[in-house]
RNA sequence: GCAGAAGUGGUGGAAUUGGUAGACACGCUGGACUUAAAAUCCAGUGGGCAGUAAUGCUCGUGCGGGUUCAAGUCCCGCCUUCUGUACCA
């Protein structure tokens, strides 16, 4: 009664290890601590399928080799329990989600313990249990309450940006905040009303409520963060996404861009994994730079031509005259021009610049000034003069100060003072030229490459800006784009399109008109939404200047751009760009910016791509904002009155008003006063109402989204430390002893969503002092993915040509019985299929199906199709075959089966296929030898009577019918086997198919090993205590080191071989001594833990064997005296000779010399020489 | 397009610093046991050529070059597949 029985010795294990809590992790312990984590599994209705035990065995494997090796380890586990699938259903059948999801956490619970997980389940924790998710609530409490000082380059409290700001305003303080956060002093703060404060403070959160472009999902009825969005569709579901503006909670994750970067040094995380966060991240180093726009004017058109302000019709003249002025101008106007040309105030003046039917002596445009001179005659013009300001400002809007020569002469300094005062007086903004634009650029260095601007159809400016005349065609562009999904721009991104705005914006340098254009090839949600084009240095420019003839200058130094741009930074050399001639990339970058500062123009900018992170779902089932909202503003609920509990409502979906599901809930107001959820009829008479009249009941309506997905998941790893601690999130013992997680392992699909929240989540808590740590994972493995093999049946489809009066041929499907066909009878194409044998087969059929289905029925739906012969009513059943004949046409139609169907010879079980579905209960199975079986002619399972199906590898999931779940393998072969096998399957990190092709061969490695410990047919326990042999030490030996080094690297593969060597070995060898079985039980215990505690039981030990000592390798055991060398001739390796180890190069050398085999090969010719590597090889070179 | 990974028998995959290519397993073939099957055990198994045979020769790690006494491994240039990402200015 000894064999192995795995099914008795697994249950027996697992029920002993929960009972004596043999797992279970102390915070306090003499031994070193080690913290193994797997990601949580989302609790799906289709329960675990053979992919996720992959990594929860690698780590299961791992952390009992670390309690092996003497550390105290903590391994929990829990469920990522808030989520759609279970509110989808909900709202399909009205069940409560957290019915639902208890019954799949249980179902989930079933099939892990059966695998012999060594998990600490005392710490579970479920992120839809109100215990845990109330400190998901805290730590959004405590995001709101901080803001991030960028001068200290971290998260402080918000009380302490209060203080600072009633001492000394916000100029002095830097930090992460909203763009359009207004300047204000000390004592403005200090004058501003509560509610202006909190309206202020809001922008300087780490979470903030603010009116944010997000992505709407229509279909599921709710935004969707930028990771959860794939191809431009939802990642679940696959719904479309539309640009919306609501008003959201965000998390200021941009303000730890750097910090998330910087990080990535530190920790142990795989290269891609690094490398797609960082893409994330998106860092790139340039400068923002600000270009004017210039003020239209009626003769605008062309570039030149728009600095004219003057007077369309006279212009000609006007120009000519100006020139002449300018050669001559008086000693005042040459002393003033000193100090007013080339932006010495900041501003840009010309002088005798036309405007209307005047030639005004200097002219800024930007702040439409005009400074005149007067000369000699203006003298005795006073009111001539006056007429002249009169008509420039109001038909032109210009202001005009005016000074004598003398003043100008004799006092310089005062005038340039009132010139600087008056500039500084005026608004830059004023009408439409005083708008700037600002870009975001890699490349500074070719500023002077600039040709046009192009803003993104979205951009703010746009209508500004556009002239009269390019109004229609701007406007119907930017409607058209805004009407293209994100996936059509994207699916189509080879399409030029773009239209002129009709307005100029000035170079920073050459003070030149810039056509300003708008394009969808830019984007809103990317730096400032407009970019400076370099057609010569950016493809993307280049062909939208060809597209739309745009003129390419060239600024690179002999570099030809007649065919494409020239990207190239490192062979960069600039040319016609005034002062960065001759310069490289570098340097002409540092130096343009340089010049860009001076002028106030731009500045060095780094830019990245991350965006705050949209945190508000419109969704019922995730955690409540702890937040209610008193005269609109939102106010956070203490901790001592959390968790703030999910309410119920009456359906689980939007409000009839589009509010989110909870806006149903009928319980859901605060009352301040109790500091508990109250009925919404407390609410006073505007009840639902945010804006509360003075005098209010102290009851307000509380928040109505949700928190998203990732909410639960980005800070669960501390919450395993301390788990049912009241007080605080984790005590500060925990935090301090296990710090953070020393090994994570998880799929690589969390990149750049959960891995990237969760390490920002940790470096605020750190930052406010809440944990020891910033980073949460030193090392982190991806395990791949177990892809599912899928199983194709052919279904027949049997269609109806006919040809109507007008000629054309009609197709219909022939909807009797469904019909499959054996994998390899018919070819699966587009085309139909040829064959008198289908033909016969066809015929045959109706004539048989016929009498069972009403044969007038038949007839209805023939008619029903109405393009058959108008007299078809009248035929009876025979000439309606005859007039079917020739018209019946054959297709392949692909279809999913269940792989359960399925053996691993591809062949369907018939009879289970059939009952799947109603629909498939009386189908008709032509077999791959071309019988036909259906119900009249029962399948008889002959030879060659075989269904045979295609297979396909892919993703498994339910929707498939691919999902293959461990249970069964645990009762077939058992959980040892399983667990060995997965390992066995190839390398941790790589995806692979399911297939149990192979799964004897493990099973059958662990019933010798089981024979190794027992003898005779009754298979009793047998060892003896005699010492090993050397050979069978050897093995031993050789097992450690081998299997220790592949935990270590995370090769399980390799182990389970070693293993197997291992067996093979000792069983040839006969070994059954306790010396070398003990250690090997030990050795193997990780891997098949159950085999390995029975007999460890067997041995004599009444302990668990997971805490037993990992076996010591002993060098000792390896060393040989001899080797035998492979001997090679040019490199190929002939034959072997044995020869002592110690032998100096020399004496091998004679030895080989002297080997007649060696002769042999040579064939009497000398070799040229003879390369000796002692212990390895010997190479003989002829 | 960009980034990363990979390409080895019929299959999954070994080969850790350049040193016996194909470990270990599946599958297949043959044999033993059995009335039979399952299970178990034994032997063989990269291709080609020669030989009754032992055996020998030869070609072989996506393709083409190179470095080296020696290359699956290092270098250069291609091809293919997978994964991630994308008008990122």
């Amino acid at each position: 009664m000894s064999k192995y029985h795995f099914n008795d010795i697994e249950a027996k294990w697992q029920k002993i290890w929960a009972e004596r809590q043999t797992f279970k992790a102390e915070n306090q312990s003499d031994k070193p601590k080690y913290y193994v984590l797997d990601m949580f599994p989302y609790p799906s209705g289709a329960g675990l399928h053979v992919g996720h035990p992959l990594g929860y065995i690698a780590s299961d494997i791992y952390a009992r080799y670390k309690r092996h090796k003497g550390f105290n380890v903590l391994h929990p586990q829990g469920y990522d329990s808030f989520g759609l699938p279970a509110e989808q259903y909900a709202i399909q059948t009205g069940q409560h989600p957290k019915k639902t999801t208890e019954e799949n956490i249980a179902r989930y619970r079933e099939q892990l313990d059966k695998i012999g997980f060594s998990f600490d389940w005392s710490r579970e924790v479920r992120t839809s249990d109100p215990d845990y998710y109330k400190w998901t609530q805290w730590i959004f409490i405590q995001l709101f309450k901080s803001w991030y000082d960028k001068n200290e380059d971290k998260a402080r409290p918000i009380s302490e940006l209060e203080i600072l700001f009633s001492k000394e305003g916000n100029q002095k303080v830097i930090a992460a905040c909203d763009d359009d956060t207004e300047p204000f002093s000390a004592e403005d703060w200090n004058g501003f009303t509560s509610e202006e404060k909190q309206q202020i403070l809001l922008k300087y959160r780490l979470t903030y409520l603010a009116e944010t472009e997000v992505n709407w999902c229509p279909q599921l009825g709710t935004v969707l963060a930028n990771d959860e969005i794939v191809n431009g569709v939802s990642e679940r579901g696959g719904y479309p996404v539309v640009r919306k503006k609501m008003k959201q909670w965000s998390m200021r994750i941009t303000a730890y861009a750097q910090r998330l970067l910087d990080g990535l040094d530190k920790i142990d995380w795989p290269q891609p994994l690094k490398d797609s966060q960082t893409n994330w991240i998106g860092r790139s180093k340039g400068a923002s730079v600000k270009f004017k726009v210039l003020p239209p004017t009626p003769s605008s058109g062309g570039g030149a031509g728009y600095r004219l302000t003057g007077d369309p019709q006279s212009i000609k003249l006007l120009l000519r005259k100006a020139k002449e002025m300018r050669k001559s101008p008086t000693l005042a106007e040459k002393k003033l021009w000193q100090e007013l040309r080339t932006s010495k105030l900041g501003y840009k003046f010309r002088r005798q610049h036309p405007v209307y039917k005047f030639i005004p002596d200097f002219v800024c445009l930007e702040k439409r000034l005009i400074v005149e001179v007067d000369g000699k005659i203006h003298d005795f013009q006073v009111e001539e003069d006056e007429l002249r300001t009169l008509t420039l400002k109001e038909k032109k809007g210009f202001n005009v100060i005016r000074f004598t020569n003398k003043e100008v002469e004799e006092n310089l300094e005062k005038v340039i003072h009132r010139i600087t005062e008056t500039l500084n007086s005026l608004p830059s903004g004023e009408g439409q030229g005083g708008d700037t634009i600002e870009v975001f650029t890699t490349r500074p260095d070719t500023i002077f490459g600039v040709s046009f601007m192009t803003l993104a159809p979205e951009h703010d400016l746009v209508s500004k800006i556009t002239t009269e005349a390019q109004k229609a065609e701007v406007e119907a562009y930017v409607e058209a784009s805004a009407k293209r999904s994100e996936r059509e721009r994207m699916a189509d991104v080879k399409t030029i399109s773009g239209v002129f705005t009709g307005a100029y914006a000035e170079h920073p340098f050459t003070g030149e008109a810039i056509p300003i254009w708008i394009g969808d090839y830019v984007l809103a949600g990317y730096g400032t939404g407009a970019v400076m084009a370099v057609p010569c240095g950016d493809q993307r420019d280049y062909d939208f200047a060809k597209h739309f003839n745009i003129a390419i200058p060239n600024i690179f130094e002999g570099i030809d751009i007649s065919e494409e741009a020239f990207a190239d930074k490192e062979n960069t050399i600039i040319a016609h760009s005034d002062f960065l001639n001759g310069l490289s990339y570098a340097e002409a970058t540092q130096k343009a910016i340089e010049a860009l500062e001076a002028k106030g123009q731009g500045k060095g900018k780094i830019n990245y791509r991350l965006r705050d992170a949209v945190f508000s779902r419109q969704r019922y089932w995730g955690e409540p904002f702890p937040v209610y909202y008193k005269n609109g503003m939102p106010q956070m609920i203490a901790l001592e009155h959390l968790p703030l509990r999910l309410p119920e409502v009456s359906a689980y979906l939007p409000t009839e008003e589009g509010e989110p599901p909870l806006g149903r809930a009928e319980v859901w107001a605060w009352d301040t006063n109790t500091n508990k959820v109250v009925s919404n009829k407390l609410l006073s008479p505007t009840g639902g109402d945010a804006q509360r009249a003075e005098g209010d009941n102290g009851i307000y309506p509380l928040e109505l989204n949700t928190m998203p997905g990732w909410a639960g998941s980005s800070c669960y790893m501390f919450r395993y430390m301390d788990p049912t601690n009241d007080e605080v999130f984790a005590s500060k013992e925990a935090l301090d002893y296990w710090e953070n997680v020393d090994l994570y392992l998880g799929g690589s699909e969390h990149a750049t969503g959960h891995l990237l929240y969760t390490r920002f989540w940790t470096k605020f808590m750190n930052d406010r002092g809440f944990l020891p740590v910033d980073e949460p994972v030193k090392k982190l493995i991806n395990q791949g993915m177990i892809l599912g093999e899928s199983a194709f049946v052919y279904r027949l489809i049997i269609y109806l040509m006919d040809t109507t009066d007008n000629g054309s041929i009609v197709y219909e499907p022939f909807r009797i019985v469904p019909v499959f066909v054996s994998k390899n009878k018919y070819p699966v194409t587009n085309e139909f299929i040829e064959s008198k044998e289908l033909e016969d087969f066809a015929f045959n059929l109706l004539q048989t199906q016929v009498p069972q289905l009403p044969f007038l029925k038949l007839k209805e739906w023939f008619t029903d199709i109405s393009l058959l012969s108008k007299n078809f009513k009248s035929l009876n059943k025979e000439e309606l075959f005859e007039y079917l004949k020739g018209k019946i046409r054959f297709g392949i139609n692909v279809l999913h089966s269940d792989v359960s169907f399925v053996n691993t010879s591809n062949e369907l079980d018939i009879s289970a296929f059939k009952n799947w579905r109603p629909e498939f209960k009386d189908a008709i199975f032509i077999l791959e030898n071309g019988k036909v079986y259906d119900s009249n002619s029962p399948f008889e399972g002959g030879e060659g009577d075989v269904f045979k199906v295609s297979r396909e590898v892919e993703k498994m999931s339910k929707s498939k019918y691919n999902v293959v779940n461990p249970d069964d393998i645990c009762e077939q072969y058992g959980a040892d086997t399983l667990r060995m096998y997965e390992m066995f399957l190839g390398p941790l990190e790589q995806a692979k198919p399911w297939s149990t092709a192979g799964i004897t061969g493990v099973h059958s490695f662990l019933k010798k090993l089981w024979k190794l410990y027992h003898t005779g047919a009754e298979e009793s326990f047998h060892l003896t205590n005699e010492p090993a042999s050397k050979d069978s030490l050897k093995t031993l030996h050789k097992t450690i080191k081998k299997v220790q080094e592949d935990i270590e690297n995370f090769s399980f593969n390799t182990s389970v071989s070693t293993f197997m060597i291992a067996v093979n070995e000792l069983t040839a060898q006969k070994c059954n001594s306790r010396e070398v079985l003990e250690p090997l039980a030990v050795l193997i215990s990780p891997y098949a833990p159950h085999i390995a505690e029975e007999l460890w039981e067997k041995l004599g030990h009444n302990e668990s064997i997971s805490t037993a000592p990992f076996p010591i390798f002993d060098e000792k055991h390896l060393v040989e005296s001899s080797k035998e060398y492979p001997v090679s001739f040019n490199g190929k390796m002939r034959f072997k000779l044995e020869l002592p180890l110690d032998l100096t190069p020399a004496q091998i050398e004679e030895a080989v010399m002297a080997y007649d085999k060696t002769q042999e090969q040579l064939q009497g010719r000398t070799p040229k020489k003879v390369i000796v590597v002692p212990g390895k090889i010997i190479n003989i070179v002829g």
